[in-house]
Parts: structure tokens; C-alpha cells; sequence
DNA sequence: TGTACATCAGTGAACGCGCGTTCACTGATGTAC
DNA sequence: TGTACATCAGTGAACGCGCGTTCACTGATGTAC
């Protein structure tokens, strides 16, 4: 820690070492983003946190009170980074909002699957956390109002419509990111699988109402 | 451990405390299964499933190289159960064989959470392990073949079908197993959940393409 | 503009703990004769 | 049927390690005057 590089200026410069470190709570969920993505929720440590942010294992006391705010803090992100793109959509007033929020949720999932699985997984949350649940529940909200775009129906048909839409993008995130869909883990092929799948999906609703 | 408790027949009794087990590496299993179901897959550790079993913690070395050999081997435990339970309905021959099938893998997911939790997450899993990647590529045969009996669809169409129902029951079961469903957990709902939602997954499909 | 001071983010040493792994051992089982 | 022996599942003590947590501290920042 040489003393040339203390400071420069108003605005720190992000990557020399300084004493504080300047926005270390986003440091943390960055690596812990990365750490999940790489190695899974099993493997994440504050400790390790630490050393990839290049601070004390002592730090990150400072902003997280332990690994189950870190997984909280991370899934509030998820929902706000969720609720951002498909409010996107929502306001753009297109016909198919409720495809392309569809589209946008598998994008999600695809683009943080850190964030994503950490979003469900009610082991590692901290469901009195009022960040979590009010960005859980903007978020959801976006989903209820892409259904309502293509249908007048009133509840409980409502309800089961957003369930079964959630359900195919939910399913469709998962396997894709256990690598059990036949296209490459990358954003700008969604678009190209919903074309894919959507017949298919109706072939097999089909199915199985005819065979009732 | 006394002397009058070591053996009083040919069958060991299970519940007497012996220096030999009797089925350690199942009793293990077990202790994973509720483990992982109760506390999530970061909790596991080996030496929790010694003692759950009531033995050394040394003990599961002989049974399981590591922790990836738990997860492995439970993984491969769930796929024989999910297979064990399509091909029941792949031999009864009744019509509507697809429907069935998929209401099997959230029936399962429903009965054995901590096996689903795991045999898709490639974090944990040991892909080199034989018996793992047999059976899941036994299970996944009668995915196929539940798809075939309801449709002539060649290739690449089949596959898109296979996908599009895996991506279903999938969703199902992920959604209904973090508590996101209107139903209770329970067995005995999957079979009305299908009917419930399957024309709500028609209107989805519909409005998928409609709008396009 | 300069100085004093409160605040607080980050340090680094220390602690106790549960973990996985190793190893010489022991008790039980089954098989050869 | 009885005895000797090989095998191996399970024991318990020991080890080193990374972890989370605590705590007195220090360096930087911002604000009051």
C-alpha cells in the first residue's frame, strides 16, 4: 500500500488499493454472484467474499450481518433486476407483453443464474427482510399484469393463468440452466426457443385435455 | 452396549445398537434425503449423517468417497425412483399415458424433495459415476416414450415436444415445491392441479402464438 | 480556509468450532478345511 | 460340527483447515465552528 496511490481526486479511483474500499456492499454481491455462478450456493463463504474483494475477512461485518443476508440481499437484487426488465416491456405497450415478459424472465435467469437461484430457495432466505419481499412482490405484480394484457378472465381463472404461465418460463430457466435445452446457454437465443417451443407447448396442452 | 443386545437370531434387529449397522449405506441415504429436505443442500456435511445413523463418523468413508459421492449416489436413487414409477404407468397401456407420466414426476418431486433438489444441480453431481448417468439416461427414456404415445412427431419435432413437457411438470414441480402453487403439498393435489391448470397452459400456448 | 472532532469502514490478531481425513485398532461375519 | 483365518465394517483419537465472530485498533471522511 504505497502511499502514491491514497487518493487523486473527489471521485476514488476504483482500482487502487485504498484504505476504504468505496462501495464494498456491491463488491460482495458481485462475487457472491460470481462465486454462486461458478461453484454453487453450497460453496459460498464470507470469508471468501472477502478475498475476492480484496478486503479484511473482518469487513464484510460492516454490511451483511451473516451468509443469509448476503443470499437475501442478492435475491432483492434478483426481483428488482427481474421488475426493471419487465416493467421495460410493460410500458412499451406491444401486443405480446405477456411473451416477452416470458422472454424477459428466462433472459433473467440466464444473465444472473447466481441471482436466480438463490430467488426461490426459501433454505437460505430471510423472508422478514422488507427489501426481499416488497421487490419480490413489484416484481410479481409485472407477471399479473402481463397476464391480464391477454385475457379478460376474472379469478380464480386469473390466478391459474399466471401460475401456468410461471410455470413454463420457470421450468424453461431451469432446465436451460442445467443445460438440458437443446440451444446454447446465451441470451439472444430465448426469443428463438419460445418460437420453437410454443407449438409445442400447445401440442401437448392439447394433449392433455383430449385424452381426458 | 451391552452383551444381551448383540444377536438373537439370523436377522439383526435394526433397532439394537450392533458394531455392525446392517445397512449403513441406505441408513446414510436416508439421512441425506431429510437432511437436504429439512435444511437445505448447504447444510449437509458427512459427520451430521453419522450421527443421524448412530455411528462413528468415520464410519460413511466406507461407504461414500465424499460428499459429492452422497449426492451422487441420491441423485442416481431418485432417477431409478422416477423411472420405477413412469414405467408403471408405460405398462398399464391406458390412453392418456403422458398425462400420467408428468403428474409421476411431480408426485415424485412432491414425495422426495431433497432427491429432485439434487439430481439436477451439476454442482454437486459426479457425471463419471456410472450408475448416475445410467439412470438417468433410463429415466429419460420413458420421457420419450410417454411423448411418443401421443403424437407420430419425427424428429426434430419430438425433441421439441419431449422439452416442452419436461419444461412443464418441471415448473410445476419447482414452483409447487418452493410453496409458489395455490395448493397444498400434498400427493393427492397433483392430479387435480393438471386438471386446473392444463387449460390455462392452452390459453398460454394460444397467446403465444396469437400474438405473434 | 483551517482546525477539531465525531463517525464509521476496514484491519488484523485471536478464539473456538465443526469439518474432512487419516490411521492403528477391534468386533463381527463368512468361508475354507 | 468345529476351528482357523481372511475380510471388512465400524471405532475413536488425532490432525490440520477454513470458517464465523469478536474486539481493540486505525485510517479516512465529513461536518461543525
Amino acid at each position: 500500500m504505497s502511499s502514491s496511490d491514497r487518493h487523486d481526486g473527489r471521485v476514488p479511483p476504483p482500482t487502487s488499493t485504498r484504505y476504504h474500499h468505496g462501495d464494498l456492499r456491491r463488491a460482495l454481491l458481485s462475487a457472491a454472484a460470481e462465486e454462486i455462478a461458478a461453484n454453487g450456493v453450497a460453496a459460498l463463504s464470507l470469508r471468501e467474499l472477502a478475498r475476492r474483494a480484496g478486503v479484511s475477512h473482518a469487513a464484510p461485518a460492516h454490511h451483511f450481518k451473516d451468509k443469509r443476508g448476503v443470499f437475501t440481499a442478492l435475491a432483492a437484487e434478483g426481483f428488482a433486476l427481474l421488475h426493471a426488465m419487465t416493467t421495460e416491456v410493460l410500458v412499451a405497450e406491444v401486443d405480446d407483453a405477456l411473451v416477452r415478459a416470458g422472454e424477459c424472465y428466462v433472459e433473467f435467469a440466464l444473465e444472473h443464474p447466481a441471482h436466480f437461484a438463490v430467488m426461490f430457495d426459501a433454505a437460505l432466505l430471510d423472508y422478514s427482510d422488507a427489501d426481499l419481499t416488497r421487490e419480490r412482490d413489484i416484481a410479481f405484480d409485472n407477471l399479473y399484469q402481463a397476464v391480464r394484457r391477454t385475457t379478460a378472465a376474472e379469478e380464480p381463472e386469473l390466478t391459474m393463468q399466471v401460475v401456468a404461465a410461471w410455470t413454463v418460463v420457470h421450468g424453461m430457466a431451469s432446465l436451460w440452466l442445467t443445460g438440458n435445452l437443446p440451444y446454447p446457454r446465451s441470451r439472444d437465443q430465448v426469443s428463438l426457443a419460445f418460437r420453437d417451443l410454443s407449438p409445442s407447448l400447445l401440442r401437448i396442452a392439447q394433449a392433455a385435455l383430449g385424452d381426458r
